[in-house]
DNA sequence: ATTAGCACTCACTATTATTGAGTGCTAATA
DNA sequence: TATTAGCACTCAATAATAGTGAGTGCTAAT
């Protein structure tokens, strides 16, 4: 018995009353806990109602359907079950969800199979040409295994510290400005060259660049480069407004957005889900995908590790009958990005759980060896 | 009277037997043209069925449903029309619709209206940082117009030419080569340094190669390698075997694959076409788009400009029961990669034809204007 | 050569009846 | 007092049936 509490298994019925207390003490009797597992299992398994008498016949209850009926019909006034019909069985409300992913997830299924584990070394063991191929394999692997839409967001840029920044000349006027981050991220932009500013000149600038900013994290160059290096190149730099006028072009309107890259494995694994059936929600939900901001939203989590979400507790609006479940990364401690599942809320969470838990960590010393 | 045909227009039903001689002389009447023309317009605006009775209340069909119906039996014996059943009307066949594209598309209605036009236009007077965001933005334009899910191939990079090569050595033993072309496509890869080269000796390499190698296109860049540039290198570089490793490196698998970027915009838009309200078509069509590699050969065309590929004229599987029409984009006179629009093969082809063959004319300039 | 007339076909819709899984309540039971 | 058996009731889902109407092909009249 991992669980502290003594109960009787047989008394759960005094627990009706807790209706009275609202939210107060919502303390679910033993036999409680063991049906709500039971409907949440069961759901998660056929997507469909069960009844008392189906419930009565598992093999891990020992109660007659009538007592089971009595049980449910208090869960369900507690708002842990819903009953789409009077003469239906029952499913899990959010609430019920909830409580499960909280309190009753099967420790013994926690662990993942040997072949899924596999599965996922086998990416680490690759060669990978460019981070981005790595994050999208990564995304594929994942919506493989769990048969659920997978998500990776790539990333932020501004978590990463800079190696180098090179200039190369384009045609008249204009030129290409590579940022290297410690990643191995190449990003590029290009630039128009002020009126009046030499090719030397912006070479001697870039160099001076190098020299000061190398190792600082792209988040903080900006601040670093108006207050302490402000001085410094006003007194090198022969053209200072244009110089600066060049440095703002580089580094505006970058820090508005989080440049997150966002990857999607497995969108059509939803299809495979019986509720989304409906050409509508279908719509809505491709929709989302295809919207970046939207998937970004979804995939918020204000803290490292595991973060669940389900249901009406996604703030993306068609995302209101999914539940995702997100899990960060890291580089040398820092949280870079983010990989997640998105799924029903009917989704299996002690799988899915486990195994975006292990990939993430293996991800992150992955990623620590290569670049540290 | 644009037709060269004199033939009188109430004699179309001679032309019955001409099923006798297959595919020899196909030759239709000009009631048949005008009925097999309504028959697509028709089906093409409604999605349904159309009768004999319907199209002879057509204010540009002066026949009674009798003679109509004639000729339809006739047409479908051709293989022009189908009957989905015996008491439903008729709609055309591929060989129908293929028949309607090559003779019978309405020269007046090809011409697009204003607004399509201004926001076509107005793309091409934004500023776009990259390439890439502006091809994307074209792909999200054209299927906002359409209504269908437009697809866009990126420059196929071995048809740019070289604009500079830049090396960055990231941490020991890596390097980052970055390619820059000349429409300011920035390639990178990340190599590694075989043993015994020195930083110094690679920056003399890539210095030489820089000079030998800028303007020549890409796919031509491999040959020139190993054939004129061999000896001199032999000649130059101080670990010639080294050096010659590092190359193949940089230049190994990139030649197998076509290495168009792939974007796709308002691949939901499909879920509005009646044709695909069955999941099992639906899941089939978004794990096409999945695949790059289908969407490219989705795309592929033996000639420039516009080309029509209807229902099983398309080699991809999936793609059986749609159409798409494609036109290819030019810089300097050379096609670069290819913008098309993919749609149920009941799609509206005067409009999207001109619209995709107008939307390429401008986009070829505009190119052309940008990187010249 | 064309068309009016007519019997026939068949998908689609609405109506109705049947079935059965599930419930809540009451009374009996350990 | 907690549990369970028994029973009347509910209601979605399925099946069976009939009715409707848009469309056809063929024949005979124009």
């Amino acid at each position: 018995m991992p669980d502290g509490h003594t109960e009787n298994i047989n008394q759960g019925v005094t627990q009706r009353s807790s209706k009275y207390f609202k939210e107060a003490n919502e303390v679910l009797s033993n036999r409680q806990k063991l049906i709500l597992k039971a409907v949440v299992d069961n759901y998660i398994e056929y997507a469909e109602p069960i009844g008392s008498r189906a419930i009565s016949k598992r093999n891990d209850i020992g109660f007659s359907p009538a007592t089971i009926r009595n049980e449910m019909a208090d869960l369900e006034d507690m708002g842990f079950l819903d009953q789409p019909h009077t003469s239906a069985g029952r499913i899990p409300s959010n609430k019920g969800y909830r409580y499960y992913v909280d309190h009753l997830i099967n420790q013994n299924k926690m662990d993942i199979s040997k072949d899924e584990c596999n599965h996922i070394s086998q990416l680490f063991t690759r060669q990978f040409q460019e981070f981005e191929q790595l994050l999208g394999e990564t995304a594929n692997i994942l919506s493989q295994i769990t048969n659920y839409t997978s998500i990776v967001l790539g990333p932020e840029i501004y978590r990463t510290k800079l190696k180098h920044i090179q200039i190369i000349p384009l045609s008249d006027g204009n030129l290409i400005v590579i940022l290297v981050t410690n990643t191995g991220k190449v990003e590029h932009k290009s630039l128009t060259v002020p009126e009046g500013v030499s090719i030397h000149e912006i070479e001697r600038l870039v160099q001076f660049l190098n020299r000061k900013l190398v190792g600082v994290p792209l988040y903080q160059l900006k601040a670093k480069l108006y207050t302490e290096i402000n001085q410094e190149i006003q007194r090198n730099a022969h053209e200072y407004e244009q110089s600066m006028e060049l440095i703002d072009q580089l580094f505006k309107e970058q820090d508005n957005v989080s440049n997150h890259k966002v990857y999607v494995g497995g969108t059509t694994n939803i299809l495979n889900q019986p509720e989304f059936s409906d050409i509508e929600k279908i719509k809505a939900l491709f929709s989302m995908f295809e919207k970046t901001e939207e998937v970004k939203e979804l995939m918020k989590s204000d803290h490292k590790g595991i973060d669940v979400k389900i249901g009406t507790e996604n703030t993306v609006e068609a995302a209101s009958n999914s539940s995702i479940i997100t899990a960060t990364y890291e580089l040398e401690g820092i949280p870079l990005g983010t990989i997640g599942i998105f799924g029903p809320t009917r989704m299996d969470y002690s799988r899915v759980i486990s195994i975006v838990e292990f990939l993430a960590k293996d991800f992150s010393t992955f990623i620590t060896k290569l670049y540290k």
